[in-house]
Parts: C-alpha cells; structure tokens; sequence
DNA sequence: CCATTGCGTTGGAGCGCTCTACTTCTTATG
DNA sequence: CATAAGAAGTAGAGCGCTCCAACGCAATGG
C-alpha cells in the first residue's frame, strides 16, 4: 500500500479510499491509484482491513451436514444472498455433534464475523443466547424461544397438511404416517399430520409406523404394514428416501403405486424427482429459507430492526405420480399377497 | 488481551504464548493466565494473529458446486484431513463458472489463505499458475500439466477397465458407452473405454452413445440404442445418474436388467446403493482424495517438499444386482421390442 | 567466585490497514 | 470582497496481536 501511494504520488489514506470505492475520491486520483496498484500486483490484506475497521463483512454459516442435500441448497440461498449484500460467507459443520457445533461457533467468534446463521442446530438454547449476546444470531429450521435469536422455519404443519389433503381430497381415508423418529422436523410433522387426520374427521384412523428417515427403515416400515395387514390406501412418509424405500418394499409385495397404494414423500429432494420414482412430495422452498435468514440477518446488522423475529416459509405440494384417487372398490386382497 | 495481562499480574507478551500453548511457560503463569482470560471472558482475536504473524492456518477450497455429493465428499476428506492438522478450511464455490472461480480464487488471496485445494476446477491452466506462484496450490480430478501446481486425480482409465473387463468377464462383447459429452472425467473414460475395448479384441465393436450425465440423457440414448437395434448385451453409462435413466427407460422399453441387458454406472453415489435401483458401479475414494489433496498441501506447507507431484487414487468396482452373465443365447429380439 | 547456560519473562517494534480530525484549496453567497 | 461551505487530500493514532532481542535469575562448571 506504502508503494503503491508513493507510486501514484499521493497519501495512503488516499489509496484506502480508493481502494474502498469512496465517492470523495476525484476522478484522476483514482486513475492514479488504481494504475500504480495494478502495476505493482497490489492486492489489500482483508486481515489488516479487518482488523482496523472492526468489521470483516463476513457471516458464518452453521450447517450439521454438508451431505444432506436439503442444507446444500439452504446453503445456496445463503450464498446468493450474501453475495448480493456484499457480505462473504464461512461455512463449518458440526457433524450433529453439540461439542462439534461449539467449537464452530467459538471459531467464528474469534474469527470475529459480523453474524451467525444457525442451520437446525443441536446445542442448547442457552449457549446459543450467550453467543447471540455478542453477535446477531439467525437459527433456521429450529423454533426456539428467546427474546435474542430470530428464527426461519419451515411451516411443518402445513406441509403435512397438503399431503393429508390431497390424499383425503383423492378419497383416500386409510393413510398411515411412516415417521422420521427423533430425526429433525419428524416430530412436527408426526404432529401434524395427527391433527390433519382429526381435522378431517379421521383422527380414529390416523396411526404412525416408526422409521428413522432411511431408506432401509422405509422398507420396514412397509413390510411390517403388510405383515400387520390391512394395507392402508395411502402412506405419507417423513422424508423422500424413506418413501423410495417404503416404494420398493410395495413393488416387492406385489402392491402396485398408486393403483392399490398412493404415496406422498417429504422433501422434493432430487430423488423424488427421479423418472421411475416421480414421488408425490412435499417442496419446501429451501433456498429461500437461506436467502430470508440472511435478510433477517442483514437487518440487525444494519439496525433497521431490533425486535425479535420468527419467520415462516411455506411447503408446497408436488403432484407427481405416486398418488391417485382410491379404488371405488378394493381388490381381494388374497390376489394381490 | 491487555486486561488479561494486567489481570494475571504479567505482560502481554506471555499471555501470548499462554494462549498459543508455547511449552516454555511455567505451569503457574499458565494457569494464571488462564484463570483471567476465563473470569473475562477473552477471545483471542484471530485477525489481529494472522495479521501479525503472517500465516493463517486456513486453506482455501474452491469446489464447483455444492449440490453434486461428489464434491461433498471430497469436501468432508478435505475437512477431515485438515482439521487434523490444525488448520481451518474456507470453502468457495464458483458455480462452474470460470468468472466466478477466478473471484473466488482473488479472495482467497485476499484473506491470505496458507493454501489452496482446487476441486475440478475450470480455470485456464495459465491463471491457476499465477496464483500458484503465490501460494501453493493442488488440484483434484483435473490433470493440469504444470510444474507448479500439484495434482490428485482418480485413476479414469482404471476405472474404465474395471468396468470393461467385469463385463466381459461375464461374456459380454456388445458393450456400449454411454458417456457424459463435455462434464468432467467425461473424456477420459471414454478414451479408456475405447482402450479397454481393444485391450480385449473388441476394439472393432466399441460404441459411443452421446450423454451429459443427467438422467434425462441416459434414458434418450438408451431410446436412440433401442431404435437403431439390435440392444446390446451390456452398457457402460458415464455416470450413476445417467445409469438411473438408462435403467428406467430400458424397462420402459420391456428389457429385463440384467436378464436382457447388463448395465454398469460410474461414481457409486447413494443413487446406486439405492435398493431398487442396485446398481453396479465404479467407485471413487472421493474422501480419500480429499484426504490426499490436504496431505500434498501440507507438504509443501512445512516444506517437506519442492518438486511438483501428481498422485492417482484407484477406483474399484461395487457389484451389484445390474450385471449378470450374458444369456447364452439371446432370445428372438421381436419378443422383447 | 565469576563466567556460562538455559529457562521464564518482558518491552517494544511492527503487521497493513482504517478512521478521525485536520489542512488546503476551490467555489458559491450575501 | 470577505466569508462560509464544501470537496479533496493528509497525518497519525490506533486495531490486537506476534516476534525478536534482551533481561533477570537460578543452577551449573571450572
């Protein structure tokens, strides 16, 4: 910086300025500058302006799983908007372990980033508060009260209640509910779907298979269904690779989707739409849940709100082709076992 | 960092080596020290660190796309392998889109990354060079002739063979390529593919089928192969996405895999393990090169190396229920089509 | 008893930038 | 014509740390 302000003949408080792009900078300075700067290779050390303006315009990103294609793409809507706004994104992973995501987020501390953005994080509440003490704090896809992180969540029960519709609206009345267990959002979705079913005056008839979110525990599921007998006319499952699962499983039972059996995923995950699945599913719109988490983020950064917000993205249904309306009159079942 | 000093009752300067874990402290000013930083709570500032001492103990890692699980998993090599050796990983990604890569790479030198990991990258060689003179640098899955730049690239022509000869193996000799057009590793396995077919004294009966590694394009050239029959016993798809397609439209077109047609897919994504899919495939030790990548970077990090290397990591072949032997005889093509 | 060694510690000079307050020069204003 | 207002540029004090040379002090050896 020294050389390049003695080159182009002017202060390096000048060059600073140019460098950041100031409006207060004539015209023929900056060509100066800007001239002597590409001659000699300059290039400005973000630590050192970092360090001196007490900013580093970069935001850290929490996610628990960089496999998990729903956080890829939540982490692209965080990508693009950050890029908008100017602000650089550090992303680290906890791997689900609480000790993991601690470590993480006491890095970004020192690291000094300007806010946090929490994808479905596992740590107490209370260590999230300390750090949103210090730092704006966004959690998305994780609903916790406090009076200091705002949050961005996926309307769970909405969700399951599009699928529950759509397959009550086919005339379907037999619609088991294959679970995420203790996986994340299983449990408001279980909830869910269990008030839908109430809702449409089936509540007697709602039951919940246990799974884990796997493809595996799909199939499980499923095989125990038939095994248990009568096979219900519908199945929603938690997740989209649990329903390919619970889908093959049924092919292996010699049922037919969707002519004895319609199925509803959750996700919208890449695999639903795959030709020879073509998985009715739920879509939550991740990427916007990333780009309104920064946006929540952004207006605690630049103080133009200082309340609490929670924010809700709403799923959509995609209609593909596991579901269709019931059969008027079910076959023998001995036919088809 | 100042309080903390005055705090313990010593100066600056060890609470510095205090915090760096230098073993020339006694055991009393350390706990001293660490007692005060404790009650106040302080948090090293990494910036004002790096600024000082001229190195960051981060990596740059310029991925191309975020969604792909290929590079997930090399991500998670990368981030395994780094964390072990203490250093921090700052990840990027340049969307495929030299532009952005060529920013993303002017950031990381910015931030005054210790090294950078290219994964496939798309750069001209040139640019990747310039910076390579500044900082080290490796690139994963593209060989780059460069006396600078470090390489990891998996073994395609392995690869191929594998696949190849598996299928001949089993008495294939019609063995179309489904290949991935201009995508990455597309070239290479083909060319291996062709060589592996003349290896075997098939050169004369080799075939190229034009893909792109989508689904929708396995499932176009499997039509086009159809049409123009005869089918052949076995194919090679470029990748497992593509093989997906090929699968689904093979059954479309009332061929039994892998009664009629053997089909073998490239990368062993989660896609192949899928229970109704079963793909056989070749498998990349995707975290492995990352791993390695990581390992080459450190190398040249502490030293321990100045020539340029170029290191292969070995695929190896996952069967599964999508290749069997070929049928002894073929039975009338009109009853299939 | 003095020189030597090594450990534990310290002061102070940077690292490369930003920021505040200030100067200088130009131009508009009554 | 004096003066205020603004525009362009600058000096210098930090930002919070590391690193180097130096220092005091006890233990050792001749």
């Amino acid at each position: 910086m020294e050389d390049v302000a003695r080159l182009a003949g002017v202060s390096r408080a000048l060059v600073s300025l140019v460098i950041r792009e100031s409006p207060r900078v004539s015209e023929r300075s900056r060509r100066d500058v800007l001239a002597a700067a590409e001659r000699l290779g300059y290039r400005p050390n973000v630590l050192a302006r970092n360090l001196a303006s007490r900013r580093t315009m970069t935001i850290g990103v929490l996610l628990n799983d960089l496999h998990n294609p729903f956080f890829a793409e939540v982490a692209d809507g965080i990508l693009a908007a950050s890029d908008r706004a100017g602000y650089r994104v550090l992303f680290s992973t906890g791997r689900c372990r609480p000790a993991a995501e601690a470590r993480a987020l006491e890095a970004f501390l020192e690291q000094r980033v300007d806010g946090i953005v929490l994808v479905s994080p596992r740590l107490p509440v209370a260590r999230i508060e300390a750090v949103a003490a210090d730092v704006p704090v966004v959690a998305v896809c994780r609903s916790l009260r406090s009076r200091l992180v705002d949050t961005v969540y996926n309307d769970e029960e909405q969700g399951a209640h599009l699928a529950v519709d759509h397959l009550v609206a086919l005339g379907h009345e037999d619609i088991v509910h294959i679970d995420g267990g203790r996986g994340a959002g299983s449990a408001p979705r279980r909830a869910a779907y269990l008030r839908a079913m109430h809702h449409h005056g089936l509540g007697a008839r709602a039951r919940v298979v246990g799974g884990d979110f796997t493809e595996l525990s799909g199939m499980r599921a499923v095989a125990g269904i038939v095994r248990a007998g009568p096979v219900p006319t519908a199945l929603f499952v938690a997740n989209d690779l649990s329903a390919a699962g619970a889908l093959s499983r049924l092919d292996e039972e010699g049922l037919r989707v969707p002519a004895d059996v319609s199925v509803v995923g959750y996700d919208n995950t890449m695999l639903s739409a795959m030709h020879h699945l073509s998985l009715t599913t739920i879509h939550q719109p991740r990427d916007e849940m990333g780009r309104i988490a920064i946006e929540t983020l952004l207006e605690r950064l630049d103080r133009s709100r200082c309340e609490t917000v929670s924010r809700a993205v709403s799923p959509s249904l995609v209609v593909r082709a596991t579901t269709a309306p019931v059969a008027v009159r079910r076959v023998r079942p001995t036919e088809r076992a």
